[in-house]
DNA sequence: ATGTCGGAG
DNA sequence: GGCTCCGACAT
């Protein structure tokens, strides 16, 4: 049942307190290269934190915000006589996604039965909610305009939440320069979905609340383990969604500073919760892990209303317990195969499997995914990608249509439902454009497209859109076997920018990149001299920001920049503890500029071993760090290669011989093509 | 560059 | 089941 995450019980999900050690230290895991790992959001970092956030039954909680109805109202929102999103409230009743809306209406009588908005023929184009929508499929098409409005809101408040967090722990105001701290990274993975990279802001966190981190040494002495942490450092709030550790771990062993992450992590994404909530009223579930596949899986588990946490230490039980079908990828034809070549659903029954037992019934590139995800290595990254690649608008037909006349109806429908989406794209600012429209049609089993080119230069509007798609039906249709036609859709795709000037551009390159993306970048593309240079120069630049940043940051006294505050939100969500006591005593300590984690003041060049280049000084930490990065990533590359084509190249292989295959250059290896079976991290 | 296919949410 | 969105591959 919805309620807001404060009223369920006050600060579920929140540690209760941090401390420092007191009693036996135990050695970390954890070196401060690793600790700067979490600055950048490099994706190999074994103290990385990624949450995902979902919103509960999204489409019934739009309806019910927008309706006013009470969270205990059963409500359920319709799709002609069917059902696409049912809320908690409704659920008890037995009503399912595959019911029908009768069906629904016999069981729980007091539900509300919301249709969604629709666009309707001869009505200028806009969507609207109809009251008689259910019984008028032959004339209307649905709009989830609504849906995508409220998406975005939310996503907005989320936004607006992290960049309060960020600002908060970098603890400087902006200047209009480049803060120090990392803005988290999100990535909308659906209409109600976000994954977001915490890393920077938990790297934030820990140094602003924990003094001793921020005493980070310089070069070899760079790999020293962070402090110890004590037993009873960290205290997990008693409602904390914490999964069950592993077999072999117990809670009352000491904490390790990934623990500690995932604590702050936790932390951030209930305040984004909160404000979610309390903003538009709107109740989302999370999980929070080191990677996208667990945050995901974890989310999903205590909706809703709640946030789950897969500490590293308990992963192993925790996808344990699941049948692989429901991680990502293994949804369908992948995950069948999979299972009759097995035998088994069970992840725990798959980890059993040898990787090379693996690799004689996949491909390698599949085995070698497969081997890692069951295991819980995922290193994708968390992809920014806010701008929309394509557009598409449909509608099946039952019966079907006939005719170019009752086609075009259609047609006019989808540019008006595509062209309002390209205006709120950024269409008429100039932003951003399809190049291309696209017709598909089906008939029985039939699919056919056709495709033009949006003419460049002259202004995109309804009336031309209409044209280039009447065109395009033309074509399809010229030899009639397009009727009887059970399904048509417009869509316009491959984007491109507008006008931006060019000094913008160089700009965002600079403020935008970050070593976790030029580690990327130089993996997908075999590195060349260029892309090296290029990441040099943009090292550099990162490099000579953060000069800049310490010169103006001195103005202030470098105590400032990092000064140890009040946590944030410490009041209302009760966090505090006694560590303050021990901050305000490390508060004391000074802190000399040399073990400032990204700065030194040497003019010097020197020859790195590793890549044999000239590196100035004053970059070697960064250089070297960024050595470190690639080497944890070269140790998993297998896994973190993404598998769409690895699925489709496995799944065609196998039907043609007994083994799948691998082919054209995408088994390409990159550098660190490493060593078969070694394809697990130290960490974690 | 265009068309086809299939996966996922 | 309907509606989107995405990416790989063939041509």
């Amino acid at each position: 049942m919805p309620e807001s995450p404060e009223s369920s019980s006050p600060l579920s999900f929140v540690p209760r307190s941090y401390s420092l050690p007191r009693d036996i230290p135990r050695q970390s895991r954890y070196n401060f290269r690793h600790l700067q790992l979490l600055r950048q959001n490099v994706s190999s970092s074994p103290l990385r934190v990624i949450a995902h956030l979902d919103l509960d039954a999204f489409y019934a909680q739009c309806e019910m915000v927008r309706l006013g109805t009470p969270p205990e109202t059963p409500l359920a929102v319709q799709q002609w006589e069917s059902l696409i999103a049912i809320n908690y409230a409704a659920r008890p009743f037995g009503i399912t996604r595959m019911i029908s809306a009768v069906e629904a209406k016999k069981r729980c009588p007091g539900l509300v039965l919301q249709h969604v908005a629709t666009f309707r023929e001869g009505e200028g184009g806009r969507w609207a909610y109809r009251d008689d929508a259910a019984g008028s499929i032959r004339t209307d098409k649905v709009s989830l305009d609504p849906y995508r409005a409220e998406s975005r809101k939310i996503l907005s408040v989320v936004k607006e939440d992290l960049s309060r967090w960020r600002t908060r722990l970098a603890g400087v105001e902006e200047r209009g320069s480049e803060p120090w701290l990392q803005p988290a990274r999100l990535e909308k993975a659906s209409i109600d979905e976000v994954f977001i990279d915490l890393s920077s802001l938990v790297f934030g966190a820990l140094l602003q609340r924990f003094p001793k981190m921020r005493e980070c040494p310089t070069g070899e002495e760079r790999t020293t383990a962070l402090p110890p942490l004590s037993a009873g450092a960290l205290e997990w709030a008693k409602e904390c969604a914490l999964v069950d550790l592993d077999e072999q771990e117990a809670e009352g062993d000491a904490p390790d500073w990934d623990d500690v992450a995932m604590a702050i992590g936790s932390e951030i994404v209930y305040s984004i919760r909160k404000a979610v909530w309390e903003k538009l009223n709107y109740t989302s579930s999370a999980g929070i892990a080191r990677n996208k596949m667990i945050a995901k899986l974890g989310s999903g588990c205590n909706k809703p209303n709640r946030q789950t946490i897969v500490r590293n230490r308990a992963v192993h039980r925790f996808l344990g317990g699941f049948k692989f079908t429901k991680i990502r990828m293994l949804g369908g034809k992948l995950g069948d195969q999979v299972t009759a070549l097995f035998g088994t659903e069970e992840v725990s029954e798959l980890l059993k499997v040898t990787l090379d037992q693996l690799k004689a019934r996949l491909d390698d590139d599949t085995a070698s995914w497969l081997y890692g995800i069951i295991r819980g290595e995922d290193n994708t990254e968390v992809n920014p990608r806010t701008q929309i690649k394509s557009m598409l608008s449909a509608k099946s037909f039952r019966p079907s249509i006939n005719s170019v006349d009752q086609a075009e109806k259609w047609l006019r429908i989808f540019v008006a439902d595509l062209y309002g989406r390209l205006v709120e794209d950024g269409l008429l600012e100039n932003r951003r454009r399809p190049r291309t429209v696209t017709l598909h049609c089906r008939q029985g089993a039939q699919d056919r497209s056709r495709q033009l080119p949006i003419p460049t230069g002259k202004t995109i509007d309804e009336m031309g859109l209409l044209e280039l798609s009447k065109t395009l039906l033309g074509q399809a249709a010229v030899d009639g076997r397009t009727w009887p036609c059970a399904n048509l859709s417009l869509s316009v795709g491959g984007f491109e920018d507008g006008v931006v000037n060019n000094r913008a551009i160089d700009e965002f390159l600079v403020r935008g990149d970050s070593i976790a993306s030029m580690t990327t970048r130089s993996n997908a593309s075999a590195t060349t001299d260029e892309s090296r240079l290029a990441e040099k120069k943009r090292n550099a630049n990162i490099t000579s920001f953060f000069k800049r940043e310490h010169r103006s940051a001195g103005e202030l006294g470098i105590g400032e920049l990092l000064n140890v505050r009040d946590p944030p939100e410490s009041k209302d969500l009760d966090i505090s503890g006694q560590s303050v006591d021990d901050l305000d005593k490390m508060a004391l300590e000074k802190t000399e500029d040399a073990n400032f984690p990204f700065w030194e003041d040497k003019i010097a060049s020197y020859i790195c071993n590793r890549c044999e280049k000239s590196v100035p000084s004053f970059e070697r930490n960064e250089h070297e760090d960024w050595h470190f990065a690639r080497d944890l990533e070269a140790r998993d590359k297998q896994a973190a290669k993404t598998s769409h084509g690895m699925q489709m190249a496995s799944l065609r292989a196998s039907n043609d011989s007994g083994k799948a295959k691998t082919r054209g250059d995408s088994g390409r290896r990159g550098d660190g093509k490493s060593e078969k079976g070694q394809t697990r991290l130290a960490f974690g």
